[in-house]
DNA sequence: TTACCTCGAGCTCA
DNA sequence: CTCGAGGTAA
């Protein structure tokens, strides 16, 4: 044991004006930024602050997480951490139209098995980053920010800064666990002072708030993103304990309200698809008015029962949709149209704009996709052309304004021959794509090629980018994936933007990549159709190289003669194959080049563990699992789980079922697994089981 | 598809 | 300081 703490020193008198400090400091930054009705000056909060702010500093051990001094940002983290969720973050469904939304109330209504008109809780859908934020006894513990859904950043540094975000609820009492979902965004006149500041100093201006509020949530220095006056509103619940029983979601969201959560006032209670439409319009109305981007609203089902019998569709709530505004249009010019080759020698027509500033960003690039649709819209070069950006992604070259085609305005023509090495260009009769035939020989597709190869989520070599590919490309350096592993040092130190170190960074990295996984390694051959979770697959059917080579080459002869569904039955035994990706895997697989190629990949070092090990004495060895429902993981990571603690999974509940794992929304299989008294497991459960030895 | 942040490395100029 | 690469978000 050390000195005697400090703390014993501290007057009660002192920690009391501490406390007194703390609740008038968080009472008073509640009025301002949540009510936005503040009650002090400025310069009143601001005498109290640095008040809180001596004490703390001259007694530390008074110096609680939730203290209002404590938002300005602490140290400067390395990294973010990741966070899974516990209960993933789904993504909505889409409506653009009237009829679309009137789809979206009859399907809720028939899955309810009511005739009646539902309510609806109808919110703006800010046009921000979603985050999670997790409080523990009413604390803020972790914020957090989407990601894939499944597992987002830990941000919680960040997120601290947001003074409208408060770090304790108020009132009480509350649960012991509580995760708010809600959006951070930038308001507008924020945002504009920001970007006048920034101006005035002569440095880069944000192109839309909505950016300038990733911007500062990617902050490694959370001092930064204090500096930077971001906002929330929260608007949904995800997991909690203790929370209490909440029979709507506009209760629910009072509640948030009443623990002092800023809960936008905008969102209403409305009845029916004709209340919803209500809605949409007004909000249409006030949005140039609103003091922040909203790009639609969104419609939850108020009831929260009717949503758990209602459930969720691939990663989207049957039960809730965003109604979008129409996406933003503007007319430019179209300047060219290119001619893209990508990895399996699809030529895509790409639109050359004359760069035009819509829908929050500006755009110069889009995909015409194919030259179906090149017809379909009638664009010719040299047209005016509408274009038009979705809040979300991707740009479209919506129509051409035929009135103003110029005289010499050109009709978009497949090239015959590809643009890049000269080979011709094939479609298929029924086929949309036209695809160059020139395979690797092709620059453009050999760089395609190189880039998935080296992918993350391929072979996962760091270093070789785009640019760096196409100089060993042009330079012949590289013709095939297997010359990455044979560069040296000093041929490649030779190249721009490339000496010695990065040199020698590249060439480890292909070295250590050479040990991967057979998944990974089929993945990046670029098999057509033979995405990660196929390529996955087949690793774990097959086992070896050899053996998946073999399946594919017996089951090419017969390949011609019989009805397409019983061809390929060694490949279509693969969960997941079915004669589509059976057809591209057999003739990939007794094609010479591609063999030759394997070979040559395996004698340049490339290698896996042979044998996927076979769980023998794994926790679950011999016991049969079935999985339903919504995990906070994807139904192949859990299967994966599962095998490698040795367990097995199949498609359907019968008597041989061991378990059935059910996540959200399980459906008929958990019914039928508890008629059978098939024991049923949650997520816990299981993870607990996996943990067991 | 575009915009943003971060990092390491290379280049440039004092 | 600038570039390329890698990552994230919508």
């Amino acid at each position: 044991m050390g000195a005697p703490e400090p703390d014993v020193v501290i007057s009660e008198e002192i920690r009391q004006r501490a406390e007194t400090l703390r609740a008038l400091l968080n009472a008073y930054n509640h009025r301002y930024y949540v009510l936005d009705d503040p009650t002090v000056s400025d310069a009143e909060y601001d005498v109290l602050f640095r008040e809180l702010q001596a004490i703390e500093t001259s007694h530390p051990s008074l110096l609680v997480p939730d203290s209002p001094t404590q938002r300005v940002g602490g140290a400067a983290l390395k990294v973010f951490a990741e966070v899974r969720h516990r209960m993933p973050m789904q993504s909505l469904n889409n409506a653009f139209s009237e009829a679309e939304l009137g789809d979206f109330d009859r399907r809720v209504r028939a899955g309810l098995g009511v005739v009646h008109d539902v309510d609806y809780v109808a919110e703006p859908k800010l046009d921000g980053l979603a985050v999670s934020l997790l409080y523990e006894q009413g604390l803020l513990v972790r914020g957090a920010t989407r990601g894939d859904g499944t597992t987002g950043e830990d941000i919680t540094e960040n997120l601290r800064t947001i003074r409208r975000i408060p770090l304790r609820l108020s009132g009480g009492p509350h649960p012991a666990l509580l995760e708010v979902r809600g959006e951070v965004f930038f308001p507008l006149a924020a945002f504009k002072k920001l970007n006048a500041e920034m101006e005035a100093k002569g440095v880069k201006l944000f192109v839309n708030p909505r950016n300038a509020a990733a911007g500062a949530l990617r902050q490694l220095d959370p001092k930064i993103t204090a500096s930077r006056p971001l906002a929330f509103y929260a608007y949904a619940v995800g997991v909690s304990e203790g929370l209490g029983q909440f029979k709507t979601h506009a209760a629910l969201l009072q509640q948030l309200k009443d623990w002092a959560l800023p809960v936008s006032d905008l969102i209403e209670v409305v009845t029916g698809a004709e209340g919803c439409w209500q809605f949409y319009e007004a909000m249409q109305a006030k949005r140039a008015g609103l003091p922040f981007d909203i790009d639609g609203v969104v419609y939850k089902l108020d009831d929260l029962a009717g949503r758990d019998e209602l459930g969720s569709v691939s990663r989207a709530p049957r039960w809730a949709i965003a109604h979008k505004f129409p996406a933003e249009e503007a007319e430019t010019i179209l300047l060219d149209v290119e001619f893209q080759i990508g990895r399996t020698g699809a030529v895509t027509p790409v639109a050359r704009l004359k760069p035009v500033f819509v829908g929050g960003a500006t755009v110069s690039n889009a995909t015409l996709h194919n030259m179906d649709e090149v017809a379909r819209k009638d664009v010719r070069i040299g047209d005016a052309v509408i274009v038009r950006r979705a809040g979300d992604v991707i740009p479209e070259v919506a129509r051409a304004l035929i009135d103003k085609r110029p005289a010499d305005a050109r009709v978009v023509q497949l090239p015959e021959a590809c643009p890049v090495c000269g080979s011709p260009v094939a479609r298929e009769e029924g086929e949309a794509v036209a695809r160059c035939t020139g395979g690797l020989t092709c620059r453009a597709q050999l760089h395609a090629g190189l880039l998935h190869f080296v992918g993350r989520r391929a072979m996962d070599i760091e270093g070789f980018g785009e640019k760096l590919l196409i100089q060993l490309i042009e330079q012949d350096l590289v013709k095939s994936p297997v010359d990455l592993f044979k560069l040296d040092t000093q041929r490649l130190a030779s190249l721009e933007r490339l000496a010695e170190k990065s040199a020698a960074n590249v060439v480890e990295a292909a070295e250590k990549a050479k040990s991967t996984t057979l998944g990974r390694f089929l993945f990046a051959l670029g098999i057509r159709d033979v995405g990660e979770s196929t390529a996955e697959a087949l690793a774990r059917h097959f086992g070896t190289l050899e053996l998946l080579i073999e399946a594919a080459q017996a089951d090419a002869p017969s390949a011609a003669a019989e009805k397409k569904k019983d061809r390929f039955p060694l490949l279509q035994a693969v969960p997941d194959v079915g004669p589509e990706v059976a057809a591209q895997l057999a003739r990939w697989f007794t094609d010479a080049h591609h063999l030759e190629l394997l070979t040559a990949l395996r004698d340049v070092g490339i290698r896996w563990p042979e044998v996927p090990q076979v769980v023998i004495d794994g926790p679950l060895s011999g016991k049969t699992f079935v999985i339903t429902g919504t995990l906070p993981e994807s139904r192949d990571a859990v299967a994966a789980r599962i095998e490698a603690a040795g367990g097995k999974v199949t498609g359907s509940v019968s008597a041989k079922t061991d378990f059935l794992v059910a996540g959200e929304a399980a459906g008929s299989k958990l019914a039928k697994a508890e008629k059978l008294g098939v024991a049923v497991l949650g997520w816990d459960d299981l993870s607990a089981l996996l943990q067991s030895k």
